[in-house]
DNA sequence: TTGTACGCGTTATCAT
DNA sequence: ATGATAACGCGTACAA
């Protein structure tokens, strides 16, 4: 590893001080123009690189943002990410990203590094397995600025960045219940994730402004995987006609996919026999027979306004400091999946 | 924000020296096992946390390696981040990950921000548009090791570790030609990656071996995206009986399932009409109908000896720094997709 | 407008 | 087995 150029270098070949390098690199505007000009000049000539850690070492600050998501697998947290890495890029901080796969454990542990490599701030979207946030708790303890988002933790007094799970939900059953459906099934998640209990509540609501019972054996929790998916279908093939629902609204895409290719191959007709609504709109939703019809969300979004937010917050922004949930809009698309032929 | 507890805090507490805190905290085996035990238990007591920055202006290593992939959005990435992860924090390494969307530029920046972040290793997996490794360059000029997966560039001098890309693809066209097709054509990448020209090379070995001719106008390269897969399923229902193919053999499964899901829409009937067989395995692979005849490699394992090659080049290991191409293995798996009925 | 000088926290070297 | 010291590269208070 040969010798890194540093401001000393720069300082010696254009007969300044360190201190004048330092501000010219940051475009000082106590400094002269030209000064500036030599300056930077120079240091691209020299192939000079600023070098991170002894200014973090002064600072006190990395410029990084930490991010822990459940999962990197999916259309709609790429598109969170890349939203995040938009903004972040552009004020200058960069992201460090990991996964917590759904486990708690992991997660406590990739909070735990972020942590140690003192990150500037959290943006954090809960795992399901995830029953309290102790271990966000030295996040709160230092200062650090945390954000939530998609999932969040019920009653934190940390700024959230979501959807109205509630609405959509309602809109998702309404709309199975306007199909001529009655015995409608909820396939969702852990609900002690909010964004599940959310859900739950709103297809409650519809069924019962509907009129229609609701029925505690019509809602399957589970982990949403492939496996579970496929037990649901297996439930629901086990059921006599009387039991048996005619839609079924999962709180996901892929556990809709998953339980529809079930019951498919066990010769049940969607949407004819029982219609299916999902969650996400993920890209398999189009790529299904038929066509899932599904809630949209705006990824992107979300991830620029949970940075900017949390930017925000690093700045000392106090009217950030008051606003702790940003509700983003929603909308139902609605596909083949839920047409019932009249 | 508080004081950090340092070095020099449990020094006083202790009444040692701070070198002797440091090398406590290090447990070195110079040191009195009480002692060791006396500081690792002050420094849990008072909330000492190990500063990276001021360790890595020292020691000029940051235990931290770069990834770039050209997407995190399918499986296939996912379990081969999650190998990677596996090793690296084995051994005491943190990721930075990022994606280049496949394109060249985002690459490049991405590079040149891990570059000055000062990892001491990088992981890339090129994108579809990278034409050329000047980007790279830095990186080779400052002796920082480098391992390509999966997606390599011809000809580069640094450890690669991949599939036999030509032997799959033999394998998966072979096996079109037994199902009886004569007609197969090959939707693939960008050519100047290096996995797609072996999977063209391996193709037209089938073809030659079956005495098949090879038929320049079967072969369609593009971005394998969305809107690729549904050209070249247009560009097939365009064709007259007599050119249309009996076969597909796609360079990866999304442009197998997007191409399917627009020949089905349109009443091609698979595999009957038209046989397809995808590359990659993934998860979309058995939730389209039929499902994908496809090639499985092993995601874990191509991330945890590529991250392990990595560490034994950091360790300066020459047998590894001679070995610049190491082949995992990969199968064929024959689902419906390809099964034509005898 | 530019320079001087010190400190950020750690660790390698040399000394004891 | 432990201590003293310098150095890593940068940024800033203070001085000029």
């Amino acid at each position: 590893m040969q010798k890194e150029i540093t401001i000393y270098d720069l300082a010696r070949e254009l007969k300044l001080s360190p201190a004048t390098i330092s501000r010219g690199l940051k475009k000082s505007p106590a400094l002269n123009k030209t000064t500036v000009q030599r300056i930077l000049a120079k240091a691209e000539e020299m192939g000079y690189r600023h070098n991170n850690f002894a200014s973090s070492l002064r600072n006190k600050r990395t410029q990084t943002l930490g991010i822990i998501v459940p999962r990197l697998n999916s259309y709609f947290m790429t598109s969170i990410l890349a939203g995040m890495e938009d903004v972040a890029s552009k004020e200058g901080y960069d992201l460090i990203i990991s996964q917590s796969l759904e486990k708690m454990e992991l997660e406590k542990s990739n909070a735990s590094t972020m942590f140690n490599k003192r990150i500037d701030g959290l943006l954090i979207s809960l795992a399901y397995t995830t029953t309290d946030i102790a271990h966000i708790q030295p996040f709160f303890d230092k200062q650090i600025p945390v954000v939530f988002f998609d999932r969040s933790f019920p009653g934190v007094e940390s700024t959230s960045v979501v959807i109205d799970n509630y609405q959509a939900a309602y809109k998702a059953t309404t709309h199975l219940i306007e199909q001529g459906c009655k015995k409608i099934m909820h396939l969702t998640g852990n609900l002690t994730r909010d964004i599940y209990a959310d859900r739950l509540k709103g297809y409650k609501q519809a069924l019962e402004e509907n009129k229609i019972a609701f029925d505690e054996k019509r809602v399957l929790v589970s982990t949403l995987n492939e496996q579970d998916a496929t037990t649901a279908a297996n439930t629901i093939l086990a059921m006599d006609a009387e039991q048996r629902p005619d839609a079924v609204f999962c709180a996901n895409d892929l556990s809709a996919v998953y339980c529809m290719v079930h019951l498919k191959q066990h010769g049940i007709k969607i949407p004819d026999d029982i219609a299916f609504a999902g969650f996400n709109n993920d890209a398999v939703s189009r790529m299904i027979d038929p066509n899932l019809t599904t809630i949209d969300y705006p990824g992107n979004k979300i991830g620029e306004v949970a940075v900017s937010c949390l930017i925000n917050l690093l700045k000392g922004d106090e009217s950030v400091k008051n606003t702790n949930r940003i509700i983003l809009h929603s909308s139902l698309l609605i596909r083949e999946s839920s047409l019932k032929k009249k």
